[in-house]
DNA sequence: AAAGCGAGGGAAAGCGCTTTCCACTCACCG
DNA sequence: CGGTGAGTGGAAAGCGCTTTCCCTCGCTTT
């Protein structure tokens, strides 16, 4: 197998030229510049043989490669595609190529590909999307970035992972403020949320700062006032009907983000026959594309998704610091036809 | 860069064995074994050294890696979204790892990354997403094509590209057909299609497909009632009210993809004022997560596309024959809210 | 005019790994 | 008992490229 490649030297040869010319025009690296004759030759040659050059080759010789890893929980979840579709446009003009893992939320399996570009001797990797509280998980993993580190990579975080490392942080406490603020000014007095799995520290934040705005207005959130579901559109669906059967008299519920919050509506109207807005007001988390298109419309806490993708290229480019780098990204509460006053 | 890693060879030295005992060991494929106390001490020198091996370099020697490309044309699209995670499902079983590049639909990209991923020396490519029906870009791309299976590299389409190579065929035209059937069957008789870019090939088929069957049905479809727009919600939206402002008469409208879909469910009830399905039916195609939660609820044809990614890697791993393989996917009409029966 | 210099060219030493040979050790058999 | 061959271990030749070091050449300096 790809054993037909055409190789530099036989570039060289066809060029009647030495080895290291035909490297030097092709991939030269700048400081050494080649004579105007020979180049043009050269030039000839690879192009006559069309010649391909051999990137694992490259990167053993060079000891660094042109690949950057982008780990994430799920590529159909369109979250991370967001935040996917920023990070190549901006890999794309760096001449980076981006390889992406989905762990399928298998913290396992994040290590795993974590050793896998390490392997690949990736010059860098992104971690895209929430870590998590487990404490041995989360052992393992920092020792695995360590590793990256020290031989060399480049490792940045899309959302909190940990203080020492470099990270876009996108303003998940302060979106879990606004909403509930946003509800609040609404009139809004029995709010309720709709969390995902307690473990992901962007729940958890999304939820502490909820939970902190409601407290500073003086209405604590109450703990039956939150459940828990699983990530998706249909935990959403199943904790938000548990949670309106439970506590009836809510008047609007915080969907921790925005394919729950379709499964939220989903529920709300199948299930239970409640009218949203009219009876029960619903703001979702994230604003991905399809948010607007829901019926109603989806009020939702806005989180720049793309902007975070490109940053944490840009980051990546960054020589680490002493000190970890932070990006912070702000939120803003999007208010559509899911939301509506109350007087109650 | 990467100057730090532990080598092989720091391996061996530590385990008192030659450098070939321990590849042997660590990345031997089957065919020597080593003896138990060796192996032992090996195992254990690479657990105490936090050896990680050389992908590049093991790339280079063995002429030929565990990467397989996949190219889209953007990753935040829910089509491609749920391709690929089909794809890296069933890759993951394989091990392989899958380097996506997403080409923001300009075809001069694709060849680009095809190039870069031949450069990789990757082992097998996908090209997701329709080809295009520019003689000139389709040849340049075969040529390329041509290169990377010289090279001894594997590609496999999904979606049709050209008889010659392996490819997941979904069922376009055949979907086209259900769709329109679908309509005729519920009492519609002036039927339009919102159409994507002509150059499409998957559009082309699409529509081809509706328009076939119309036509045996003995209502072939007026050239005023095809409108095309871009491939986006946007696009889905403008076209879907130019259609209906200068076709009034039209009782039902096929959109051919669900992202465009959404638009044209936006603009017939925001800018037209139009209820669907009351006023005129709407069939999406692809069923896209988010169809079922568009209201009214999107009826859409819909196609396996999570099963058309791993059955694009299944066919990776077999080697390629003489005759070119085609695996061929159904589509389904799923009806739900968007579409009513009407009086004619 | 001798020395110094910068620029362009090539030889060759790796980069870290796989794999082909070759060497050696033991049964085991004729 | 030499011969045979299976089972193991190691030496070493690459894989295709980058880069250091050295050499030559044509000029400018003093």
């Amino acid at each position: 197998m790809h054993t037909a490649g055409v190789t530099l030297q036989q570039v060289a040869q066809q060029a009647g030229v030495s080895l290291a010319t035909a490297s030097r025009v092709l991939h030269g690296s700048g400081s050494r510049t080649v004579g105007e004759e020979l180049r043009r030759r050269v030039e000839a040659a690879a192009q006559e043989l069309r010649y391909v050059s051999n990137a694992p080759a490259q990167a053993l010789a060079r000891a660094t490669s042109d690949v950057v890893g982008l780990i994430v929980h799920d590529v159909a979840d369109p979250y991370f595609g967001a935040i996917a579709a920023g990070a190549m446009r901006a890999a794309r003009e760096q001449r980076l190529m981006v390889m992406i893992a989905a762990t399928f939320r298998e913290p396992g399996l994040e290590l795993e590909y974590l050793r896998s570009l390490r392997a690949q001797r990736a010059r860098a990797v992104i971690l895209a999307g929430s870590g998590t509280a487990d404490a041995d998980a989360t052992a393992r993993l920092a020792e695995e970035i360590a590793g990256f580190e020290a031989d060399g990579g480049r490792v940045v975080c899309v959302g909190e992972r940990g203080p020492d490392l470099d990270t876009v942080v996108m303003a998940n406490r302060g979106g879990g403020g606004l909403a509930a603020r946003g509800l609040w000014d609404l009139g809004h007095r029995r709010i309720g949320v709709v969390s995902g799995p307690a473990e992901l520290l962007t729940v958890r934040h999304r939820l502490d700062g909820a939970r902190r705005a409601l407290r500073s207005l003086g209405a604590p959130l109450a703990p039956d006032a939150v459940t828990v579901g699983d990530f998706t559109r249909e935990g959403g669906r199943v904790a938000a009907v548990r949670l309106l059967r439970a506590r009836p008299d809510l008047t609007a519920v915080l969907v921790l983000n925005d394919v729950m919050a379709a499964g939220a509506l989903a529920g709300l109207r199948d299930d239970l026959g409640l009218a949203v807005p009219d009876r029960v007001s619903v703001v979702g988390f994230d604003d991905v594309p399809f948010a607007a298109d829901l019926r109603p419309a989806l009020s939702t806490v806005r989180l720049p998704l793309e902007a975070a993708g490109e940053a944490a290229v840009r980051l990546l480019l960054e020589p680490s610091g002493d000190e970890p780098r932070r990006v912070a990204l702000a939120a803003e509460l999007v208010l559509r036809d899911s939301t509506a006053t109350t007087v109650g």
